[in-house]
DNA sequence: GATAAGATACCTCCCGGTCGGTATATAGAG
DNA sequence: CTCTATATACCGACCGGGAGGTATCTTATC
């Protein structure tokens, strides 16, 4: 997979100039994972990329503008995602099963990514800052539908409210990052049924079954 | 207080270490929360407490220390709380609920103790992130104790695994420090309350009571 | 030649940390 | 009580280094 080991200055034939930029963000994604944001610099960057700050500055504006590139390209793929499911003709309470996995599998699928967004969102300033955000917002918005059109369907009970419930579904999955382990026995799918069969029927053994 | 080598210290009377020093913590506290570790230089830390680096370097080591002391005493506070409830010979279950309350009262009372461990954690090093990582999985074991003590008595569903009950509830609340608004409506007992029966109780509305 | 892609040298800034000095309070000697 | 020695508490000028970012040049493709 990595062609270009070029550290003086050849072109080689079919040169991907997308490729190079590809490169600097999957370096970023590993050290900002690694290091923390502040941590990283650009220099070690580039050169774990094998290229210069030159190449750099020519595909991003600033050191923070591929951090938000980085946090962009994931919540676009969550929410996508997210609303395809709110979208469909499912029921609510199935749709809510949906998007704990989604969620827990944007956890076991792109962890760099989310350490960065969960770790990194306040390295962030202005217009990036509420872009990233918004977007966020966007995708706990569509949980929070889902979760009240349910309760309002009578699948769900009324005495607890469903941004609360949002809140701690969200947690719940957001969590898991901090302890789940791609490579052990446990499937982020089996995480995913037993989250919901947690929140959904509870934890209590009581004479009812 | 963690003085390891000391060459007889003496406190003169008339002077006020302590106070200073907790300044210098509280404006730190401050400040890291707000902007961060990395983002917060020791010149502001200082400014913001009306002293200078010279004060600072009398009464911490490094800036990583000052880091890792605000950690611990929040750390060491969460514990012995903690510790109180899982000795006591309340039932498992009313042990879970006690437990799932101070988590989330520390979130209220203690918000930028919360962020900064949460948050900064990363920013420590060697023993010191040993030491903090470590008393952290004390907190978590208690957690996880109990939840086991309530599945072996009988008193929780035995088809989700202690483990995965631990992390999803400590997930819920962790997460209340990135949305609890403690100057909002909502008082956070009642979150815990609601959580609790969120957890134990489950969601589902069946026709079976 | 125009333009894209990237290399290299360089700039400014400010960070954490140091270090010599000073002021204050106490303890002990006389 | 005063005088002095000493430890604590704090000050602030200073430093080396590395940070993000820029300017300018070179090379490849059309």
């Amino acid at each position: 997979m990595v062609e270009k080991k070029s550290s003086r200055r050849r072109w080689p034939e079919g040169y991907d100039p997308a490729g190079t930029r590809r490169q600097l963000v999957d370096s970023a994604l590993r050290l900002f994972e690694e290091r923390g944001f502040d941590r990283t610099s650009l220099q070690q960057i580039v050169e774990d990329a094998e290229l210069t700050k030159g190449a750099f500055y020519h595909h991003f504006q600033s050191k923070e503008d591929l951090l938000w590139q980085i946090q962009d390209e994931y919540l676009e793929s969550q929410l996508k995602d997210a609303r395809k499911i709110v979208e469909s003709d499912a029921a609510p309470v199935e749709q809510i099963r949906a998007l704990i996995f989604l969620s827990l599998e944007g956890v076991a699928k792109h962890r760099p990514h989310v350490a960065i967004f969960q770790q990194e969102r306040r390295n962030l300033t202005g217009e990036r800052l509420e872009d990233v955000t918004r977007k966020r917002d966007e995708v706990d918005a569509l949980f929070n539908e889902t979760i009240t059109r349910a309760v309002d369907a009578g699948d769900l009970r009324d005495d607890i409210s469903p941004r609360l419930i949002t809140f701690g579904i969200l947690g719940m999955c957001a969590w898991a990052f901090q302890w789940f382990n791609p490579r052990g026995t446990m499937k982020i799918k089996d995480v995913a049924d037993q989250f919901s069969a947690m929140i959904l029927d509870g934890l209590i053994v009581d004479s009812r079954n």
